[in-house]
DNA sequence: TGAAGCCTAGGACAAGCGTCCTAGGGCTGT
DNA sequence: ACAGCCCTAGGACGCTTGTCCTAGGCTTCA
């Protein structure tokens, strides 16, 4: 029984696995089961067993890179000694993601642009990745003595983030991908600097 | 004859300005011919003697932004006396366009974002909004005296510009979109104080 | 009045979609 | 050997999509 489960359960992880990938490259729209399915080798059909709805595989993806945030944000509260080291950590994914983030963007500010344009009920949820990094840099912010506006800071590493995403991808830019990323080290550094004094 | 031709153009413009404002809401993809004619009260099928398929109605859509763009830059040239005053121009459509751009995000970085998405080719017509801006904007750079890097400044504030539309959106939060404009404004005064020096 | 051309309504079309059903293969435990 | 259950293949369904066609109602000019 427990490795018919585990059997199971692999499945459907591919399914959830490959569903995301395409997601993310595709879109959530004109990513169909037909794509999933031709990628897992399963028939079209049987997705019902595994999936009532598409949007029930859409709530198992973002369950599923909820967790993966979560562990990797886990990751570098190990990693980093200080707390600016760490926020290094979250910019530092633009260039560990680089050849990814310049064909399909941020794959967590694309997914919310578009389930806002379908209006998704499944929107906050997906919203809720973003939510993980904003309290978890806010975290970072408030340990580095600004405690008044962490909150402040934490949104505006995300946006600067996201603008990097956006436009490196339009314009398949990776000098600027890299620009961006060393101007917004130096802003972070300026940050350090003033909570210093 | 000459007012057949003219109500031609009038129902001809009508869908462009209908497509051009669904495409903005709810996506190119997920817009279809029906939603298009219920707006403008035409029957579906009638299309094909206006637009042949849906990529030459997405062409026109983009090319009437394209002349839009065009008109606005023109604009903000006349309104502002000093380059940082047009900048500023720039950065005050974060503010002007404010309910929409909670709702839906920056029209520009949306579609785009799609068209990568969606291997479109009409992805590099789209891009060329994003160019417009991006040459006003050095221009303006350079007229402030920073010849050397007036193209990163430009792709700089044009990235901090989609950074801000996309998580204003995704957290409906009008508060973060002023903080950043002012950011962004402080920022731009302190390019203007460099570059006299 | 009549011919010509612009524009329209309405529907047909094949294809693709998400969803759902049924029959059966291949394990498991008795 | 047999019953029971997990999982699958394959196809049917109703619907929507973009595309395309045809017949005809307008207006315009002779």
């Amino acid at each position: 029984m427990s490795t018919a489960s585990s059997a199971s359960r692999t499945t459907r992880e591919q399914i959830v696995d490959a569903a995301d990938q395409l997601f993310y490259e595709q879109g959530f729209d004109s990513t169909s089961f037909a794509d999933i399915a031709a990628t897992v080798n399963l028939s079209r059909g049987n997705f019902y067993y595994h999936f009532k709805t598409k949007d029930d595989l859409l709530e198992a993806v973002i369950d599923q890179r909820l967790r993966n945030t979560q562990a990797l944000l886990q990751q570098w509260e190990q990693q980093g000694a200080q707390p600016q080291d760490r926020i290094r950590c979250f910019i530092h994914i633009l260039i560990a993601n680089q050849a990814r983030i310049l064909l399909y963007g941020c794959p967590v500010g694309t997914l919310t642009t578009e389930l806002a344009k379908l209006n998704h009920h499944a929107l906050d949820q997906a919203n809720a990745v973003f939510t993980l990094f904003r309290t978890w840099l806010r975290q970072q912010f408030q340990a580095m003595g600004r405690k008044q506006d962490a909150d402040e800071l934490a949104m505006h590493v995300l946006g600067r983030s996201q603008g990097v995403a956006t436009l490196a991808s339009a314009f398949q830019d990776e000098k600027f991908l890299k620009q961006e990323v060393k101007r917004l080290n130096q802003w972070l550094q300026q940050c350090v600097d003033d909570a210093k004094q």
